[in-house]
DNA sequence: AATCCCAACAACCGCCATTCT
DNA sequence: AAGAATGGCGGTTGTTGGGAT
């Protein structure tokens, strides 16, 4: 089965239509209708593929289209409909009437995808961006740093460092949303169920490091060294919830985050007068059919921080948590474990 | 006035699923 | 059942026009 040859034929005419070409095609679907796109083109007297005739039609000529700017109704559709569906252009025009899947296309990709980006939404998970995979191997390499420099030549460090790097760069590619390679299904407690052996792989190595950065963080790291470490990871992005500020915080998907639960603890530092909350037991999913796009999301409960908030992380071995250092008197209105 | 840059969008390309023969 | 034809979809590119320098 083949590539349709259409296109490839030689000495037809390719690029922008003209008036006149745009008037044959209209004449005869309105004499014959399209029928096979194929042979329209010498129906019609057009020196096109039908490939080229069918998308001038159906994306520009055609009578239904409607034209002009979006309104402000029709963004927030794209923009709901996107949260869920992802790319599906034609699923998205299918919701609005008169509209192309080219043209909202074209209105994401200059429009909307800029405007989620610089409101600090990604475009794609439509989240706060956070950026914790993206921190992982320089949390590994923390991690890893006192095991290497203790065992290992300078030569060896640097080898396993890279492999090591490697291996979150690929667990970071597994888990990426929306269209992650495995398939990482719903869980309600706190277990990651996955076919992948490579997967289930990483995970364990995942836990083993959770392990191992308790340990090397059990010396109870003062405030400063605190503050570095969480600014190395996270820089200055709070790790929220789904933000205020969001255009479509309404939507009901993102107000059931049905497979993600979250267990508040917390510890006192006496060092800095701050109490560091713990939202832990939060489980990595995957967007099945009954799962919104983002797998991220947060449980209603889980206490948004101040934006000016310095944050350290930790992960287990079930999808990981997330720690953040708050000031006392912020913490009055919510429960513990 | 000329040139450059960039945003907007029309059109193309390549792949896939479905239908046809 | 198998291969070819066709239509649909999403990603990408090319063109154009307007603003900045």
């Amino acid at each position: 089965m083949g590539r349709s040859p259409c296109c490839d034929e030689s000495g037809l005419k390719k690029g922008p239509w003209t008036p006149e070409e745009d008037q044959k095609l209209i004449k005869h679907i309105q004499k014959h209708g399209h029928g096979s796109w194929r042979a329209l083109p010498k129906l019609a007297g057009l020196n096109r593929c039908g490939k080229s005739c069918r998308l001038r039609w159906t994306n520009y000529l055609r009578p239904d289209i409607k034209r002009g700017k979006f309104s402000p109704e029709e963004e927030q559709t794209i923009l709901n409909l996107h949260s869920i569906l992802g790319n599906k252009w034609s699923a998205i025009a299918g919701h609005l009437p008169g509209r192309t899947d080219n043209e909202i296309k074209n209105f994401w990709n200059t429009h909307l995808k800029k405007k989620l980006i610089q409101m600090g939404f990604d475009p794609m998970t439509h989240r706060p961006r956070t950026d914790v995979f993206s921190s992982l191997p320089h949390l590994l390499a923390l991690v890893n740093l006192k095991e290497l420099i203790d065992h290992h030549s300078l030569e060896e460090q640097a080898r396993l460092q890279a492999e090591a790097i490697n291996k979150f760069q690929y667990l970071q590619y597994l888990l990426q949303p929306p269209t992650p390679p495995v398939s990482l299904t719903p869980t309600t407690s706190n277990n990651v169920v996955t076919d992948d052996v490579e997967t289930m792989k990483l995970l364990n190595a995942f836990a083993s490091i959770k392990e191992n950065q308790m340990m090397t963080l059990s010396s109870s790291p003062s405030p400063s060294q605190l503050e570095a470490t969480a600014h190395s990871l996270f820089g200055n992005a709070p790790v929220s919830p789904v933000h205020d500020s969001y255009p479509f915080a309404h939507l009901p998907e993102l107000q059931n985050p049905c497979s993600f639960q979250t267990n508040l603890s917390k510890d006192h530092d006496n060092n800095n007068n701050n109490t560091m909350v713990q939202a832990s037991e939060f489980a990595i999913f995957s967007q099945g059919e009954n799962s919104p796009n983002s797998p991220w999301l947060p449980s209603s409960s889980t206490p948004s921080p101040p934006a000016e908030t310095s944050f350290t992380n930790t992960f287990n071995g079930d999808g990981g948590a997330v720690s953040s250092i708050w000031p006392d008197h912020l913490l009055d209105d919510f429960n513990f474990s």
